[in-house]
DNA sequence: CATATGATTGGCTATTTGGCAAAATAGTAA
DNA sequence: TTACTATTTTGCCAAATAGCCAATCATATG
């Protein structure tokens, strides 16, 4: 294992920033088992949809979700479920 | 598996703040193996120390580390050993 | 006591972020 | 085309953040 450089804790950090707000956390976790569209996410979250929207598109430059669309709507979809396991491990921290 | 209210997304959230900067995903790193002093880990970040520190109380505060005094100097060690897990698992995102 | 060293805290500035509302965009349907 | 719906983008502003420097605290030692 070679030693991590400046470049990749950024990239890391990047990634973990993304993931570093309650409502994304929400978003991520409701992504678990299927996709979901943004009127739907809007309504989980309870917030104005323009901000649903900047959180998706931060999650999506992450690289963390992605999106497909069926005519108006965008169906947002987890692309990383592995990170759902580091949410949970720092979920239990608790103890 | 209970439904995650917003206050414990609120919680993980703030743990994983903590983790969301590159200077800090290095100090955990380093205190993977064995507990550091101040003044090493502002030699192996390379900013001022009073940065470090505050990085450090960051830490403190979310939990992940926690300090030793010895005479002057102030050893860090990592609390979380399970938070580098998850800062694996973001690394991998690049495939 | 005074002085030196390690570390933290406070002050300051520049940058980033989150939220809403309004405007713009993309697609559907008449 | 127009109208309608879903979504994104832009603009704005308040709040949080990162970094450095200076001041302060804590401990050790002369």
């Amino acid at each position: 294992m070679k030693t991590k450089t400046k470049d990749d804790y950024a990239a890391q950090a990047s990634v973990i920033k993304a993931m570093a707000h309650p409502t994304r956390l929400l978003i991520l976790n409701s992504l678990k088992k299927r996709e979901i569209c943004v009127c739907e996410l809007r309504d989980l979250v309870g917030d104005d949809m323009s901000t649903v929207s900047k959180h998706l598109s931060l999650l999506k430059n992450a690289g963390l979700v992605a999106a497909r669309r069926e005519g108006n709507w965008l169906h947002y979809r987890l692309l990383r479920p592995c990170v759902l396991k580091f949410a949970d491990c720092v979920a239990g921290l608790k103890d």
